[in-house]
DNA sequence: ACTCTAGTAGAGCGTTCGTTCTAGACTCAA
DNA sequence: TTGAGTCTAGAACGAACGCTCTACTAGAGT
């Protein structure tokens, strides 16, 4: 019976994409949450740092399955790239801009002062960029490259959040999106190219 | 003698470098600069939100300056654009990855809930845009394309900030540098292409 | 029927927050 | 020398912060 959990995880989450860690109050969570402050630290005893780092996990760990869903619906790692922030941008507009990702603003505002934090989001990223990344590698990118790309499309993603939270404007996210898509079609390309010279070549 | 409010803008700074916004008090800040409370009421009558404004303000105009010594140094974009990565990674390494920028922490926090620095923060980025955008048209780029390409790059350059502080590793700067460099010679490639096209068409 | 644990409930702790306020010090023109 | 204006200095305010603490309730196990 961990309903209340689940609730005071869910107010912290869209509180945090309002306000950021610290711009978010305990008394706000529980008010949300319809939760008690006793609760709160029954399930979160090291209190707020504790529960951030919760929500940081669980929401990256939902976000990482999202994306496996947009992957395994095409074996073009371009167009899964691409309908994903074509999505996100439509999450933004339809929430009056409230942030898509806690775990990118909670990681910049604290990641010098909260190292359990800043390790959290670390591991969220990490494990974002490494599954890209075997997609990339699967449509035939070496590992060095593909990790690379990977880890500028979720900087990329990252940022177009930061532009269109601060324009009131979703657009940019989609255009960041097809620029995205156009640099990870050329880098198959290249790598497609690569190999067939190689193979011309008796290698 | 406007000394002492140099010395408060540049120690809010660096604070809201470290800890962004709401984790940034004005006793720090105080305590930072050397000066007390009262100067800092009479320079920013309207307090911490007013003093917030004029950092994002004055640090958007130094960092649109020092773009434009970039852009100045060579007419390849794509060329610019990878230098100035380069040198933020260098920063970011330096400082212990304090944030590189304070805007982009700044407007993310509090884009929801101030709406004066959501304000300010946007036209910075409009003028770092535009700026680059100039560029671009320069260098053969259509209006739209130009303006496009550039709300990207200063995208991927925020994301790779917030990557590399959460990783404690500035490499990804620098690859997402490199990524953006070749996005750009793509797209100016592109458009001298089809420019010949239509040259060749008589038109 | 009794006990034990999980969870609810919220008053109250010490601290720090942004801000206000009064008082004093310095500069320079009259 | 005076007076006005600019700037310095920091004590003090009410509000809000994260957190602790004690008391209570509900239900499972024996």
């Amino acid at each position: 019976m961990a309903a209340t959990r689940d609730r005071i995880i869910a107010a912290t989450n869209e509180l945090f994409r309002r306000g950021g860690y610290n711009g978010t109050s305990l008394r706000q969570v529980t008010d949300a949450a319809g939760a008690p402050t006793g609760s709160l630290y029954h399930f979160f005893p090291r209190g707020k740092a504790e529960l951030a780092e919760a929500v940081i996990t669980e929401t990256g760990a939902s976000y990482l399955e999202l994306f496996e869903l947009f992957a395994a619906a095409t074996s073009d790692p371009g167009a899964a790239v691409g309908a994903f922030f074509d999505g996100a941008a439509e999450t933004l507009e339809q929430s009056d801009y409230i942030d898509v990702c806690p775990i990118g603003t909670v990681a910049r505002e604290v990641a010098n002062t909260h190292d359990r934090l800043r390790g959290a989001a670390d591991r969220v990223f990490s494990s974002w960029i490494e599954s890209l990344g075997k997609h990339l590698e699967a449509a035939g990118l070496a590992t060095t490259e593909a990790t690379a790309l990977a880890a500028t499309v979720v900087a990329a993603l990252e940022g177009s959040f930061v532009l269109a939270r601060t324009r009131r404007n979703a657009d940019v996210v989609r255009h960041t999106g097809n620029h995205m898509r156009s640099l990870v079609d050329a880098q198959l390309r290249d790598a497609h190219n690569r190999a067939q010279v190689n193979v011309g070549r008796g290698r």
